[in-house]
DNA sequence: TTGAAAGCGCTAACAC
DNA sequence: GTGTTAGCGCTTTCAA
C-alpha cells in the first residue's frame, strides 16, 4: 500500500542504502545504478517520507516563520523573498500566523517539538518569548524589524531613526516649516526612533513641531487627527506620518475636506505599501527595503546553522525616500 | 544532551510506555505516576521530538494550507479563523506561500513527503494541479474559494452569482438605471458569477447595462476605467465594480475629478476588505462570510480525516450586502 | 561502489 | 495499570 525505500530497494534490485544515496545525491553510486533506482522511484511513485528521514538525520529541512499579520504589502515582499530564497538553500519556509503573541500554540508548536531546523521572526509585537525559549532549545533563529536589541541575538533591521529624518529633511528642503508629525504606537521601537530622526531634523534647523499626535498605524487613526486639525482650523504645511495606513487616513480626510495634495499641504508616509503607489496622489514616502532585509535574514539565518558564524550578527539596513505625487514646496 | 522519553522515563522511575501514555493522555495512567511523570518532564526541560511521533503514529498533526497572497484582509481573516479552530481540534496550522501556482516546491512538499495530515487550498488560481496531486496521494483536503468545480472534491465557495446580483439589485432598488460594470479577471470563476448574477438583475429590469468594463481586481484597473469615462464625458449613475479594490480606485478617480460620492455616483464593491471601512466614503460592498468559510473548511475537512464523511462535501455559502456610504438615490 | 546492521524517538500491540 | 517487544521509514556507521 504505502511504497517505501524497501520497496524501490527491491525493484531496483539494490539495497535500500543505494536508494538512501540517490535519494540524498550522494556521489558514490555508478551513474548506471542510480538510473535503475530513479525508474524504480517513478515506477512505483515513491516520495521519502519526511518524519522518517527528519528523525534519521535529525533535521526536518523546514524553516520557520512566525508572523503577526499578513495584511502589509512590506511583510508580504520580505515573506515571499525568504521564501524562494530558502528554497534555494534547499529549505522550505512554513508560516505560522501568531496574532496574540506567545499565545498557546500559536508558532511555540515549531520550537518546542523541534519541528523546524531555524526560525525567523518576523516584525512580532513582542519578541521576548520567542527569544527567550529559542535561545534554551538552541534552534538557530534570525530576528527580522524587531523592536527591542537583544544582546547576542542576530537580527535584521532597518534605520528608523534615519527613516523619519529623512522624511522630515525632504519637507523641510521643500521649504516646509510648519511641520507635525503623526506617530505609531509608542510600544513600536520602529515608531519612537521615526520620531526621534524627525525632531532631529527640526532641530538642526531650529524648528519646532506643528504638533506631535499620537497615531496607530491605521487608516482611521490618521484620518483623525485631521479631523481634529480641521475642526481647530489650523493646519500644517507638511505631514510626516509614522506610516503609510496613517498618512492615506490623513490625505483621506484632507481631501474630502477639499483640500488639495500637495499644493495645500504635503504629506508624506512610511513602508512605501503597495497602496501608497495605487492610490492618488501617489503617496512620498520612506521604502523599507524588504528584499534586501529577506536576502540578509537567510543569509545570516544559513551561516548560523552551518556554523559558519558562531557569533550573533546584527544588521541595520538604510531605508530609501520615494518621492512621489504627495509632497510640494508649501505654497 | 537532547533528553528523550527515555530520560524521563528513567527520571520517573516508570517505563517508556507509561510516559508515552501521558504524553498522549491515555486515561490509564495512575493519576500519582501522571504527576511523577510530569515532574521529571518538567524537571529535565523535557519536548517530545515531532517527528519520531509522526513516524510512530503515522500521522503529523498538522494541516497545510496553500495561500496565494497575503495582502488580502478576506483571506487574512478565513487563515486566521482556521488557524485557531484547527489549534481546538489538535492540529497545527502551516501556511505555504505559492504565489506562481505549482511552482516547484511550493506547497508541494507538503503534499509529496507527506509532512501534513491534511490540506487547505485557498482561493487558488489554479488548483487543479493541486486536487490532481492529493487525489492521487489520498490525502484529505477541501478547497476554498475555488474557481472551478471539481467532481468528489470538497469545497467550500460562496454564491457569486448570488452576490452580483444583489449588488446590482440594490442599485436598481435605489432607483439607477443608469449601472456600469467592471469585471475582475475573465479567468476567474468568481468574477464571471458575479457579473452574471449582475447582468441577471439587470434583465428583470429589462435593464441594459450602462457599460461593461475590463477590469483585475486592482485599484489601477478601477482608476483607469474612470479616467476613460471621465475622457469620454459620459458616467453611469452607479457603478458595481467587481471587487473592493477596482472600487476603490474607481472613487479615487470619480474624487480626483471633484465628483462626489454618492451624490454624483454610486459605487458598490465586492469582499468587505478592511479598506472598504477604513476609507471614506465607506464603501458599500457584498461581504464574503470569512469566518464561516473557515469553519465549514475546517469542519468538513475534520471528519474527512476522522473517517466520518466518506463523500465529498460541496457547500456554497450565501454573501451578504453591507450598505454604507457610497451609495444613495440617483440625483 | 555497495550492503548489513544498528539506531533516530516514539507508539502500538500484546502480555503481565 | 504497567511494561516488553516490535516496528514506523529512513540514514549512518562499518565492512566488504
Amino acid at each position: 500500500m504505502k511504497v517505501s525505500i524497501f520497496d524501490v530497494a527491491k525493484k531496483a534490485g539494490l539495497s535500500v542504502v543505494t536508494v538512501s544515496r540517490v535519494l540524498n545525491n550522494a556521489s558514490t553510486v555508478r551513474e548506471k545504478n542510480r538510473q535503475k533506482v530513479l525508474q524504480a522511484m517513478k515506477e512505483l511513485d515513491y516520495h521519502p517520507n519526511a518524519a522518517a528521514r527528519s528523525l534519521a538525520k535529525g533535521k526536518t529541512g523546514v524553516i520557520g516563520m512566525i508572523v503577526t499579520t499578513l495584511q502589509d504589502s512590506y511583510l508580504d515582499n520580505i515573506v515571499q523573498t525568504v521564501s524562494v530564497l530558502l528554497r534555494d538553500h534547499g529549505y522550505y519556509l512554513a508560516l505560522s500566523v501568531a496574532n496574540h503573541p506567545l499565545e498557546e500554540g500559536a508558532g511555540s508548536y515549531l520550537i518546542q517539538e523541534d519541528r523546524v531546523d531555524g526560525l525567523l521572526i518576523l516584525a512580532a509585537v513582542d519578541e521576548e518569548p520567542y527569544v527567550m525559549e529559542l535561545k534554551k532549545r538552541k534552534i538557530p533563529f534570525v530576528l527580522i524589524d524587531n523592536q527591542k536589541n537583544h544582546p547576542a541575538v542576530s537580527s535584521v533591521t532597518v534605520d528608523n531613526f534615519k527613516g523619519g529624518y529623512e522624511a522630515a529633511k525632504h519637507l523641510i528642503d521643500l521649504g516646509h516649516r510648519s511641520i507635525a508629525h503623526i506617530q505609531g504606537p509608542p510600544y513600536f521601537l520602529s515608531a519612537t526612533e521615526r520620531e526621534r530622526g524627525f525632531m532631529q531634523a527640526l532641530k538642526e534647523e531650529g524648528l519646532e513641531p506643528f504638533s506631535l499626535e499620537p497615531g496607530e498605524f491605521t487608516i482611521q487613526s490618521g484620518y483623525e487627527v485631521v479631523q481634529k486639525w480641521l475642526a481647530q482650523g489650523d493646519l500644517p504645511t507638511g505631514l510626516f506620518a509614522a506610516d503609510d495606513f496613517t498618512a492615506i487616513g490623513a490625505v483621506n480626510a484632507l481631501r474630502q475636506a477639499g483640500l488639495r495634495i500637495p499644493d495645500d499641504i504635503s504629506v508624506i508616509g512610511y513602508d512605501d505599501q503597495a497602496l501608497a503607489s495605487e492610490l492618488r496622489p501617489r503617496l512620498t514616502t520612506i521604502r523599507q527595503p524588504a528584499v534586501q532585509m529577506g536576502k540578509m535574514a537567510v543569509d545570516v539565518l544559513m551561516k548560523q546553522i552551518n556554523g559558519v558564524n558562531k557569533r550573533s550578527t546584527t544588521l541595520k539596513l538604510n531605508p530609501e525616500i520615494i518621492v512621489r505625487e504627495s509632497t510640494a514646496p508649501p505654497q
